[in-house]
DNA sequence: GTGATTTTGTGATAATTGTCAAATGATTTC
DNA sequence: GAAATCATTTGACAATTATCACAAAATCAC
């Protein structure tokens, strides 16, 4: 993939962006085609990029008692980022592929230094933490106010893709119940 | 209080902004004192402002068949917003004030608005948001990896005051149990 | 394609937590 | 300062969910 094509991609996801940011961007971005299970982030590591999902899935989880329990997933047309990473620390998650994936891989920091010139830049780092403050506050909010059983049917509500790609287990531990109690809640239905 | 002590309120609040922005952002702002009880944003409602808080606390709350259910406090020196809010959008929560409180209050509409030609603000804007995320990212491990005890000893251990402020109905509508539960985990040491 | 491995489903039991009811303790109001 | 209101604790019981053990189904590797 070329310099070209790596822009009309960032064109098309960030339409708020004018053409010498487009350009500027396109810099620090990368095409990447990797295989199922690659991780993109590791538990207890410093990463320096953030990855845009062209086509594909990643599941996100942390370790607890040498068990993993999914913090979130994200399919096509997604960011994958975690805060900690974006603000230079060690990541407490680990994210990996569901599947073989085409992604966009963005390096953190000079992004960041553009933010600090180009408005442009910054409004559109803007957006994307406020997209993902959102998809947290949503998360929180079914968490804390929705039984295992609802939030079971809030998360095949969004699509079918999720049961398609991830694991009952990878589900179960989501949304924080036994793989035991997950398959009685289908059961139900 | 006159607009120089609000700039210098705004100045040491906000350390990065430089001189001429701190003036245009007081502008928009202004200072509260208001009673315990007041509520700075209420359910189904939108809201055109967010806050400072100078002194006093507030606890923000979702109404979940007629109980109250608190999603998070706050103290002083932290900002009061809620991301739906501050998108334009219905509030689906409630902020009241825990005590009579000093406030500064800040025009959301104007400073988004700034933050489009104002590069200083924009970047002010990207730090409040990711810090808001990087509270809604452990609240939300704390919800999904820890037990209601270890949430319990987490949120005394951040201070005392959360324990002199906040009810302790509200403390276990936050940690996600019922009043009883938290009263025999008190118990327990 | 076949055996091996992983994933998912089911039953029985134990542990945890919620609910209801009532008592005690603290705070507010007049 | 006493009555009234509100907050917290405690006990008994019911409901929910986890855990363990194992069976069935699906998937993977060669």
């Amino acid at each position: 993939m070329n310099k070209t094509e790596i822009q009309e991609i960032i064109k098309s996801h960030f339409p708020t962006l004018n053409r010498d940011s487009v350009i500027i961007l396109s810099k620090y971005a990368s095409f990447l085609n990797l295989k199922k299970r690659t991780e993109l982030i590791s538990e207890r590591k410093r990463h320096h990029k953030f990855y845009l999902i062209l086509k594909g899935s990643v599941k996100a989880y942390y370790t607890k008692e040498s068990k993993e329990v999914c913090s979130w997933f994200a399919f096509e047309n997604e960011i994958v980022a975690t805060i900690k990473a974006f603000n230079g620390l060690p990541s407490n998650e680990t994210v990996v592929l569901l599947e073989d994936s085409k992604l966009l891989q963005f390096k953190t920091e000079s992004i960041k230094e553009l933010a600090k010139t180009n408005l442009d830049i910054s409004h559109l780092m803007n957006c994307i933490i406020i997209e993902h403050a959102v998809f947290l506050e949503e998360k929180l909010y079914q968490l804390q106010f929705m039984s295992s059983e609802e939030r079971y049917k809030a998360l095949t509500n969004v699509g079918p893709e999720i049961l398609q790609k991830v694991s009952l287990t990878d589900i179960a531990s989501y949304l924080g119940v036994s793989r035991e109690t997950l398959s009685r809640i289908r059961k139900k239905k």
